[in-house]
RNA sequence: GCGUCGGUGGUAGAGUGGUCAAUUACAACAGACUGUAAAUCUGUCGCCUUAGGGCUCCGAAGGUUCGAAUCCUUCCCGACGCA
């Protein structure tokens, strides 16, 4: 039997991505599946552009709300549900359509990857935290000289993690990547840069419109701390627009970093009508 | 007008005779990415280069010195104080 295609429409923020999303899982009778890394919490709606109910036209969307923000959700979450939910959608003889703009969670489920099966250890990352990379570097080489050889040893965090799944399993297990159950179909959308510029600048703006602050404070009424705010990123810690809109570019930028390398993208200008059918039949 | 302090690379801001093309931070550009991923991390960052070096440079012009971003003189500009 032949793999079957799911569409996944990917692109830096602003870029239409949602509205064309549904846009096709009109046409294909699709429901769509997010892969946005901080639209999974309840309650970052504006200051993460959570599609609303009205856009949605209908249209069921996963993946979205599925976690307090109090709580931390991570990539192995991620591709759990996003593979449970996969399934449901074809049982229910629908299409899923992935959509979203964080990268490592796209490849979580296109690549295949399975991460190793050690959840995190709060407790000794507490204590790892204190340490010097050059430290963490020497702690790892010890317990897994093979990881130590490729990892990147001024990256604490890598290294951490590195050091958590050793000391559970004896080592970091090599790379896994399973091939994937279904055929991926990448669509990319990008936008010349002067327009993403002011896409992203009346995005901004609107955000703070729309009620930004409101939403802040009612997140920190209801007990997110300001560590927690800090840590989804610059639109919730004492934002101004000017400073959202400037950190807004500077990801967009990394978010192509990522998306450069993978070959398998084609991609199409959203400045330009698209042409679903051809995109159909894209394989 | 007098006095004081200051003018440094895209920006902020160190440096106050040689080790200075000039600490650092930010921005910019490129890149990495094994459960934080809007996170975290790396490299480049005056100009030229056959990558050894070469050239220009710290408001401007002169001067002192073997040697000046650093000292002196004049000028220009800014902030503050006194008129």
């Amino acid at each position: 039997m032949q793999n079957k295609k799911i569409i996944v429409i990917l692109g830096q923020t602003a870029t239409g991505k949602s509205a064309l999303t549904v846009k096709i899982a009109k046409k294909i009778n699709g429901e769509i599946i997010s892969a946005d890394s901080r639209q999974v919490y309840k309650g970052l709606d504006v200051g993460t552009g959570k599609i609303n109910k009205k856009e949605m036209m209908g249209v069921p969307h996963h993946l979205l709300d599925v976690i307090s923000p109090k709580n931390k959700f991570t990539v192995a979450e991620y591709k759990k549900l996003a593979e449970e939910k996969i399934e449901e959608i074809i049982a229910r003889e629908k299409t899923p359509i992935i959509c979203g703009g964080t990268g490592f969670y796209i490849d979580a489920i296109t690549k295949g990857v399975i991460f190793p099966e050690v959840p995190p250890n709060l407790k000794l990352r507490k204590v790892l935290e204190k340490k010097s990379a050059v430290e963490l570097f020497k702690m790892l080489k010890k317990l897994d000289s093979a990881r130590a050889k490729n990892i990147d040893a001024k990256n604490k965090v890598r290294l951490i993690r590195a050091i958590e799944i050793s000391r559970a399993l004896g080592k970091v297990p090599e790379i896994i990547e399973q091939k994937p159950e279904y055929k991926f179909i990448k669509i990319g959308l990008y936008l010349p840069e002067a327009q993403l510029k002011k896409k992203i600048e009346k995005r901004v703006k609107k955000m703070f419109t729309s009620g930004l602050l409101k939403e802040i404070k009612k997140l920190k009424k209801s007990g997110v701390s300001n560590k927690r705010l800090k840590e989804f990123g610059f639109e919730y810690f004492e934002p101004t627009e000017e400073k959202v809109i400037l950190e807004t570019l500077k990801y967009a930028k990394r978010q192509m970093t990522w998306f450069k390398r993978d070959k398998e993208i084609k991609w199409f200008d959203a400045s330009k009508p698209i042409n679903f059918s051809s995109l159909l039949k894209l394989e």
